[in-house]
DNA sequence: TAGTTATATTTGTCATGTTAACTAATAAAA
DNA sequence: TTTTATTAGTTAACATGACAAATATAACTA
């Protein structure tokens, strides 16, 4: 016996990032690359813009600033990020990507194309685009 | 600046499963009951199906044993969940919900409901279904 | 039957997500 | 300017997820 909640959008949504998540941490594990994804999204936006602070950086990819604290660490620690101090407000930390930082983020990336390929097999891209459509407003319904 | 993975079906499912979880678990916690999204699939399917194993029951949340003997281990504490020896194989347990439980996710479900109703604001049944066929796709692809 | 292999669960370790409490620094108000 | 409130970041505690190793039992095979 199964629920009716098994074929529910929350249920399916939870899967899909479950499963996801997982493929992506296997691919990125297969490729001896040491970062997580969450890891990697941070870099990814170091890469995009400099100098944001860990609030920007939680904010930038709705986490929470104490896992933002911790994740800052250890990529500080693996010489990915580093902590600028901040001239004009000494609570914060400025952050910027290293060298070593972007290379790592560029590695990953075909990485992340590769599985959304993968997930897009026998869905057209205008199925595709409406599934993201979709995903949009859920997203808002659930900021509001 | 940002990524052309913003709106990747990646990053997008990637978010709606965080908010969509987020949101889940305030509800529940804001009703003062006192169980986590996880554990509350767990008792779902104990109430289904009665005398899982933990195995099985890994298998039907895509968890991991480890993670389910955890959990279980708090459901037990809680009064939620009881563990019966098998009498034909020493190396399992057979799972059963309790009363407490039954009552406990009883009253999570209609908070499962009133978001599934939340996120569907402004997309038609025939959008929405749509989607969740799409969500279906992505998993089988994931899975193979 | 003895020895090997497979299975169900447990335990430990590490990363992340959530929440609360805390520190230091800035901003606002009296 | 002194007090008060807010803000950025840190730390600690707990839950989950992934992975590896360990234990006990069951199943298989020579």
């Amino acid at each position: 016996m199964s629920s009716f909640l098994d074929q529910s959008a929350g249920y399916l949504i939870n899967m899909t990032a479950l499963l996801l998540k997982r493929e992506f941490s296997s691919a990125i594990k297969s490729h001896n690359i040491d970062v997580t994804p969450e890891q990697w999204a941070i870099l990814n936006r170091l890469n995009e813009n400099s100098d944001l602070t860990q609030k920007e950086v939680a904010k930038l990819t709705f986490k929470d600033n104490a896992n933002i604290t911790r994740m800052v660490d250890k990529l500080e620690k693996k010489g990915l990020v580093i902590r600028h101090s901040d001239p004009n407000d000494r609570r914060s930390w400025n952050l910027s990507i290293t060298k070593k930082g972007i290379e790592i983020r560029d590695l990953v990336e075909p990485l992340a194309v590769d599985i959304l390929n993968k997930i897009s097999k026998n869905i057209s891209k205008k199925e595709m685009d409406s599934y993201n459509k979709i995903s949009n407003k859920i997203i808002n319904n659930l900021i509001e």
